[in-house]
RNA sequence: UGGGGUGUAGCCAAGCGGUAAGGCAACGGACUUUGACUCCGUCACUCGUAGGUUCAAAUCCUGCCAUCCCAG
């Protein structure tokens, strides 16, 4: 009996060679492409074309709708708050594979398959995301991702490396061997200030830069959504010494700079903590963690009670950004779970 | 008005007779399925201004201008 897939297709290389790899293991290949946004038009025009190329079958999925009442208003709200929005890993459980998942569900699929470059595993009836020790590991991005969905999932890429992936496309005449990685986000171009300003009518009202060492005023800022904490550059301001957003304060307006970008607390709060590995975390429980999609996991110890989950750092690290997520491993590499930053 | 200080790129600032360090900001690029971080590159034919001394001045001298502090 041969199995039916169904590849989540972008228009890009990675997709294309999943899908490329699973028909040449023999499977029943079905291209999916996620119409989410007006800005989705070109990449549908080459997954059209990935589809025509592989032979395989090809289906539109329309997200648009979904998309703008999950991932645009989370984006617009969490800059509202003075926060800094992951709209990609919001957008992976609720949107992107949730339609898979459903659609796999409807038409009688066995299988989803995406072009990440992570691993499925599943130990004691759990499923989760291992962690690449490439620098391409996409693990971040794909700890939301839940049980019914884990478990309907295959990412052939995981085996992979960037360059073999082009390799293959290249080999085989995959047209978009030679594209571009996606970068940036996918349903605006240029700036977010400009989109959050223009489509989204924020108001931004500019305020002022507090220095946190002197408390004292050292510029004005020109609207808390243009400012992530952690940031250095663009901020306007010259001094003795480089300056770091510290903290943004919506309440008051105010965006606080530093000149000591490692002074954060080495405690991170989390809200909206989901599970993979884990069912739950235990008090005291050792792990590793990564707070930025491009940083190495750093240990850290668990610390719990009924309504919270802290974790505490064994080393302070710069740019704990509330907003941004913090993926929990254990130390081989699973997702044990993770949550967003308070 | 008298006495003293200071004037170097958008900002801070080194240099104190031998042909303009560095930092911040800005700009460009690399990296990157968010935002950022990081990395690389660019950025004063000129040192408030006008003269003078010298082979040679941002550096020494003089006038002027600007600005700050103290005295009134």
């Amino acid at each position: 009996m041969i199995k039916k897939v169904l590849v989540g297709i972008s228009g890009g290389v990675d997709s294309a060679v999943t899908a490329f790899l699973l028909k040449q293991q023999g499977y029943d290949v079905t291209a999916a492409f996620l119409y989410m946004n007006e800005l989705s038009n070109t990449a549908l025009e080459d997954a059209k074309d990935v589809a025509k190329d592989l032979e395989i079958n090809f289906v539109v999925i329309d997200a648009t709708e979904k998309f703008k009442e999950i991932i645009i208003s989370n984006f617009v709200s969490t800059y509202l708050k003075g926060n800094t929005p992951n709209p990609c890993i919001i957008c992976n459980p609720n949107i992107k594979f949730k339609y898979l998942y459903d659609y796999l569900i409807q038409n009688n699929f066995d299988y989803i398959a995406t072009g990440h470059y992570s691993k499925v595993n599943c130990e004691n009836n759990r499923f989760f995301i291992e962690k690449l020790e490439d620098k391409k590991d996409q693990s971040y991005m794909l700890y939301r991702l839940t049980q019914s969905q884990l478990s309907k999932l295959m990412l052939p890429l995981g085996n992979y490396k960037k360059e073999e992936v082009r390799n293959i496309a290249k080999n085989n005449n995959i047209k978009v061997f030679s594209k571009a990685d996606s970068q940036d986000n996918c349903f605006f171009n240029g700036k977010y200030t400009d989109y959050l300003i223009n489509k989204c009518n924020v108001i931004v009202k500019p305020g002022d830069f507090v220095l946190e060492e002197t408390n004292e005023k050292i510029g004005t800022h020109k609207g808390i959504i243009y400012y992530t904490v952690g940031q250095r550059k663009g901020l306007g301001v010259s001094y003795r010494a480089p300056l770091f957003v510290k903290k943004i304060d919506q309440k008051t307006n105010t965006v606080f700079l530093s000149t000591d970008f490692k002074k954060n607390s080495d405690i991170i709060e989390l809200y909206d903590v989901v599970y993979q590995k884990q069912e739950k975390f235990i008090d005291n429980q050792e792990v590793y963690v990564k707070t930025r999609y491009s940083a190495l996991a750093t240990k850290a110890v668990i610390i719990t009670d009924k309504t919270s989950l802290n974790i505490r750092l064994f080393e302070k690290t710069s740019a704990i950004t509330p907003g941004q997520s913090a993926v929990i491993y254990d130390d081989v590499g699973n997702v044990l779970g993770g949550g967003i930053i308070k």
